[in-house]
DNA sequence: AACTCCGGTCACAAATATTGACCAGCACCA
DNA sequence: TGGTGCTGGTCAATATTTGTGACCGGAGTT
């Protein structure tokens, strides 16, 4: 209590947290890197990244543009389309945040074993075995619906 | 539809977008951090990070050590003390994971004025001079109070 | 004897995410 | 002329996650 003489003590940490939640945030990372590439339209995303909600697509398309990182232009043509692209800033937390996501892409196969493994040694050797021989997971929901078994 | 060259297309998102979902979260990205500096005992780390509740912790470490980025160590002393430690992975996750948190931090202020700014523009002028002069925000809490109140 | 710390777990409440329906306008197709 | 689908959303209800506070046993402290 009396002792924090730590690098990130309390008083940052809080607000640095509050914003890490919002940054690294599953959809947030998502939305980034789609967006790094061309700037798209409402729908297109949708599609794009697949097993987003409308609800969840528009709410962090709007916290993005409140926080300046996503830029929201509406063409006001037949079809109403509104185009997102990401601002200096956003493009500026695309470099951090690509990374993040491919670590992820990267380690993903390695940290299925792993939780096989901590789920039950059981098949966990199997598992290992078959990753070896195909180089990666097949179909990932396989594996995550076996675990969700054993918890 | 028929079109996704894309390097990040629809089957391998969803696997990595879970996965993301948990190495973006903000306690993770906070407990890596944390860890990354020394091995740390339970109630250590909670009291440094600060904000977390017992069970988010619990929770969140055990996902850790589930996917094999942390490592728990139980030593029988007197007072069973458990000690958790980054394994290889969680280190070498802890590198974009530092990256993240260091553009977090940086960009900080912006962030809160480009908030300010888009909530309301009547006092975010005000605010931007105010971080103008402090260089940066004194008290976070006061500019996300102002924030909900506006929305 | 009462209190506190250790590392949790449990049940419950609150916040948050996801689902699915719906909206209005226009285009395409038959 | 009516059916279907696309545009970018919103809304209500539900599922999931997160946070809260109490409790646990054992040991040391006062």
């Amino acid at each position: 209590m009396t002792e924090n003489p730590h690098p990130h003590s309390n008083p940052d940490c809080r607000a640095v947290s509050e914003l890490l939640g919002r940054v690294g945030d599953k959809w947030t990372v998502l939305i980034v890197k789609a967006l790094e590439a061309k700037p798209r339209r409402f729908n297109e995303m949708k599609r794009e990244i697949g097993g987003i909600s409308q609800q969840m697509l528009t709410r962090t398309l709007k916290t993005l543009e409140r926080d300046g990182m996503v830029a929201r232009t509406v063409h006001a043509t037949v079809p109403p389309q509104v185009e997102y692209a990401l601002t200096p800033l956003g493009r500026s937390l695309a470099v951090p945040v690509t990374a993040l996501a491919d670590w992820t892409f990267a380690h993903l196969p390695q940290i299925h074993v792993n939780r096989a493994a901590y789920d039950g040694g059981a098949s966990a050797s199997q598992l290992a075995a078959l990753l070896e021989l195909r180089g990666k997971i097949t179909w990932e929901g396989d594996l995550d619906e076996m675990r969700r078994d054993r918890l």
